[in-house]
DNA sequence: CTGAAAGCGCTTACAG
DNA sequence: CTGAAAGCGCTTACAG
């Protein structure tokens, strides 16, 4: 294949190869600027045969970029909120790469800014991506301070900032709607932290519903801040000595921890209590009885926060921005 | 803070304001080459309160390096495995940002080489880190042809490729040590994939302790390739029929079926049946009752991966590696 | 101890 | 349409 000479390695030794210019190869390359078809044929087809590649790094620097994107990821999240990072991650990577752009990332705990600090004074990134957005949150001043092209995902008021989110409100609206109607009033909702923005979303969602069909929420059997068995253990019993008729986790971890201390306390589902969740993953489906559970397109949502990032940047990515969507999967807990 | 004179960004704008040459500056940021201490502290001094660092693209440009380390991650890891990559994340990005180096990740899907090829390619890491590898992948091959130095996290009999891994077989040898011991010789083991490392790594413990004891492992209660619910109902089933005393499963999310499933056939633990796992996690520390498992600091073999990877490339890592080491925790499951 | 200069591998006005 | 040259922001022999 490749001959005795030297590897071609730079856009030099490509130059040099077919007595050209640097230029001339630069831009059969890229595309950019007049060029004959027949010259910058000639240098495709050499560039395709010797496998090069322009150094992204220094392309970058000629250019003022990097193509890089941080992705900030929580350190600490729970093992219930891991597949919605992995497939936004999933989404996030396929969109990068195939605009030549790479992922960066920093596991941030807390309000820990020094990992971001360091991507940028580094100039390591054209911009980020934020994961589980807390609003107004430091980072997100601190990018915006020092001009940091940036994307949230979450929810978010804000107007000056670009964000993605599922459709929480909808979704859990959407559910807590079915169940009021199957004539399940007293429900008790378990939730997660309050401080997280998906906890509210869900929870305006579940109050929605209520407000549409004319229902009063039962104020005292709305349980949030449930971080492990002995919080759900507690949640649990109260719905159950309030006598309600069916219990909504906001998600699959609270979910888990409720069918294990209903199994304790051998409750029949559906037959004694209704159960669902608002988000869905194999552990509803193969629970005895299969939970019903929201489902979010969330590679798809890593793709768009990609894309919208990108544009930011002042690229055009290929696709456009689809609506992430969601369904609601009606499974026999609910029945 | 911030005169009203421009930002200063760039080694020349230093060099510049402090009336010295780029090189001299140059060395006082970086510490090499001679340099008075008086010259030095000055910029130092000067670099600090502008808040200036040296862009790690130029730089790179100038040493031929990236400073970035390229993650590859399988894209379709199961939830069970969840907690394993996050702790290697999280190792992997403390000491790649303690060396000043950066994590660029891309998730792989099967034997797909295009993502591992792009970051070579494109001359944007200076090495790798393979996650749950395959023995002899073409991941491998493709980048020792290519002379890019890479790690393997996980089990490795190629002496010419660096490697961490958790001690599987150690752990899984000691677990299996101590239910024999226990008078429990009709042991069901239930196993994942089969091409993964860490299952065979995990079968040879298993099996070396019962050669170390004398004791004839019962072959036919060896399932592996459990991957669903049903598949983990039919090995239970198998082991209750062949009146097995115990279970062991090869990691939490086969406990996890195994569970359900005894909990379906209301089979009392410990007490008609024992059970451990070769993992460790939330799920069974706080399981009715608690399961015994194996706790794998996963954070360490994350760092160690780091470090073994940065003294491939000639750096200097402050610490050590350390051995990551196991213990295994005795629950009520084993009672 | 310090600096001028060349170089890392590209891109992009500018001139022709 | 093509190329020489300057420049991106650093590092590092080399000379002094």
């Amino acid at each position: 294949m490749q001959e005795k000479e030297k590897k071609i390695t730079t856009l030099d030794d490509v130059a040099r190869e077919l007595g050209v210019s640097k230029t001339t190869v630069s831009r059969a390359i890229s595309g950019k600027g007049r060029i004959s078809r027949e010259t910058r044929e000639k240098v495709q087809r050499f560039v395709e045969e010797h496998d090069y590649r322009p150094s992204a790094v220094a392309k970058g620097l000629a250019q003022k970029k990097t193509y890089n994107l941080g992705l900030i990821l929580p350190g600490d999240y729970k093992a219930t909120e891991f597949p919605f990072f992995r497939d936004c991650m999933n989404g996030i990577c396929e969109v990068a790469s195939d605009n030549d752009y790479d992922i960066l990332i920093s596991m941030v705990n807390g309000e820990d800014l020094s990992q971001i600090q360091r991507m940028v004074i580094n100039r390591k990134v054209d911009g980020m991506i934020l994961s589980r957005a807390v609003e107004k949150s430091a980072a997100q001043k601190y990018l915006k301070e020092n001009g940091v092209p940036f994307v949230v995902i979450g929810p978010n008021e804000d107007p000056d900032t670009v964000s993605v989110d599922n459709e929480n409100r909808e979704a859990c609206e959407e559910l807590t709607e079915i169940i009021l109607m199957k004539g399940i009033h007293r429900i008790a909702l378990l939730g997660g932290r309050e401080s997280y923005g998906v906890t509210r979303s869900r929870y305006q969602g579940f109050l929605e519903a209520h407000k549409k069909l004319g229902i009063q929420a039962e104020k005292s059997l709305i349980m949030m801040n449930i971080d492990n068995r002995i919080q759900a253990g507690k949640a649990v019993e109260r719905a159950l000595e309030a006598r309600a008729g069916g219990i909504l986790c906001m998600d699959d971890f609270i979910c888990d921890l409720t069918l294990q201390c209903l199994r304790e306390r051998q409750i029949q589902i559906p037959k004694e209590l209704k159960i669902a969740s608002f988000y869905e993953s194999d552990r509803l489906e193969y629970n005895h009885p299969p939970i019903t559970g929201i489902r979010f397109d969330t590679i798809r949502l890593g793709k768009n926060a990609c894309r919208k990032l990108l544009r930011l940047l002042g690229e055009n990515p290929e696709e456009e921005e689809q609506p992430s969507g969601y369904q609601v999967i009606l499974r026999e807990s609910t029945k």
